[in-house]
DNA sequence: TATGAATGAGGATTCATTCAT
DNA sequence: AATGAATGAATCCTCATTCAT
């Protein structure tokens, strides 16, 4: 089982990103990162020159990761607002079903221990990308009036929440039918009422 | 003015959970605790057995703080669900409002590295102390069905995001109508519709 | 036997000075550094911010050290420039004998690599010294013409040489005759001939 | 242009000498040796076991140049004790001139760390090369009575001091008249005054 | 034969904790 | 009781050396 360059490099991104998501950013060593990727200490700084560039690439690996499945989870137009909310719901759950490590550490609140200017600006395309959806909604009068960055804070943070309060952050434990109704409770905190 | 036991103790509290709310509890050092303490680093431990000791004491100072305030919005029984529910957010604002960094310490997800047993416990009460009025909501018709946990998870998740949207955390700087949006929009989420 | 600040300082400025004209500022080791001065690796911290700080210390330390003694053995004005480049000899001597390891680690060409712009100031001063008295000599025609640099280094590389001949670098093991023999060596160096 | 073996080996050898000269031993490093060279890594080890191995080479190369250039100076007998200084300064006159690199490495005091046996027996015959010719001096009445190990010391002393007073070490940066003047000068530190 | 990616022991530095004052 | 200097285990990072290609 030969291992490639990339190989070596995705793997410790991977390895990173799960330590980093179930014990903090600062409470993770470097020699724990290499053992879980099954590589020598040494070969981390062949490919990041430091913990800080590490904990950078994993933060814009998973933001990055996060923005992929909403923009292709809106790829194809929707007919409706609600329609186009699911999109949306469901980019969120296929991402924290699929990477459930990434999602948990793009829920920490301290990154700003260690991102750079690159990471912030991917951070704000997100946010921006978020804030657009919800503007469009409230032009169309399905979304609630108001500041759009709130609308959009409170509804991650609900669709957060959710996950945070199962353990390990599996949306995948969660019911079909609980997901459901996760999705219409949180369209309804969007949605403009008659 | 020399410094009474008790006032020594709680200033430590206080800075360390300053610290810890801005630094993570990993990424703060208890030289950094005493200082802000204007304190020597010896003291700490004349209260405090270990780093550890103290990041429990701060959680349940924090999660302590927060069960006060709740349980104080909700001493005077409420004429019905929906002015039960403002009686909560009420609690959750000024409790975010009176301690910001105690509200943003408790946001963080990594506390799993240092909670004891007790901590643990306390953490549970909470829940069960909020899970306890949603299902009382249900049962009065005025809350939608489902998991109360998950409702629970849903509610103070986004209240959590709307504070994380503000920087630095202060729920003092967003205007009473924003506030009062967020706040009749999260009750839509748990609100069972017509 | 306790150690007061100044002590500990003091102690690890020593060892450091022997460590370092021993085995190179490179090929010596914090701890070993820490091991020599009887006291923990932490507290070298506590004193020289980093091993590049101790180095700089160290330096001009004997730096200071071999302008302290050549100050003092010329402090009484001489009756001929013959008299001068005695006291210089003599300023030397002491130094080389009382400091052997400060006299071997300026003796080492590689600090280039860890001075700083103070060091390399105090540095140019004792060159200034040194070729100011031998301009004088020049001047008062006991002296050679020529660029009095290039005397000065003639003169002290040739004492410098006179020590590393000898194993470990003690002035203090050369008898009084060789001693004198190579103090008149070197001043035909100098001296201008009739 | 595929290059031979024994292009590599001295290429490598070069490179070492230049990097040890300017950075020490210690503070030179495999990598930076196989780059200067235009090697791989891993290419030095095949012709040299070890960075130890390596600067042995390196050290018995330089100090085999010098002794070759002073061979070579004093190849043809000297009508004079004079002449034959004058021969052994153009010796090291011309060595310093061609590999100013291996000049300042010889310079340097600390071998100690690294020299093997071999490289200390080839250092010792320099030494006795250089007393036996001071010794013959001696003999003839030329050089002033002594240990001529200390003469030697003096007066070799006395070229390194002049080399290194100029950077970057480059005798050909110093005019005819300035190294003429220093030849006259450290004559007269050996030559026995009437 | 030449390479350079991979390794892990070793080096500089930090920081929780102790203890003499 | 309060302090902060001292400590050394633990952390990040480097670099001599190996080995698969």
């Amino acid at each position: 089982m030969p291992r490639s360059s990339a190989d070596i490099a995705s793997r410790l991104l991977d390895s990173a990103l799960h330590l980093f998501a179930e014990r903090t950013y600062e409470g993770t060593q470097m020699p724990a990162v290499a053992h879980h990727a099954q590589v020598g200490v040494g070969s981390i700084y062949r490919y990041y020159p430091s913990k800080e560039a590490l904990g950078n690439a994993v933060f814009r690996y998973a933001k990055g990761g996060l923005l992929a499945e909403l923009t292709e989870a809106t790829a194809r137009p929707a007919s409706s607002p609600r329609k186009e909310f699911a999109q949306i719901w469901r980019g969120f759950t296929r991402f924290a079903g699929g990477s459930p490590a990434a999602f948990a550490f793009l829920e920490h609140q301290q990154h700003d221990t260690f991102l750079d200017a690159e990471s912030r600006v991917l951070a704000a395309e997100i946010d921006a990308f978020a804030a657009d959806i919800i503007e469009r909604g409230q032009r169309a009068g399905a979304i609630r009036p108001g500041d759009a960055a709130v609308l959009v804070a409170l509804a991650i943070g609900a669709f957060g929440g959710l996950l945070k309060s199962i353990r390990p952050l599996l949306v995948t434990d969660l019911s079909p039918e609980t997901l459901a109704d996760a999705e219409s409770a949180v369209w309804d905190l969007l949605h403009r009422k008659a």
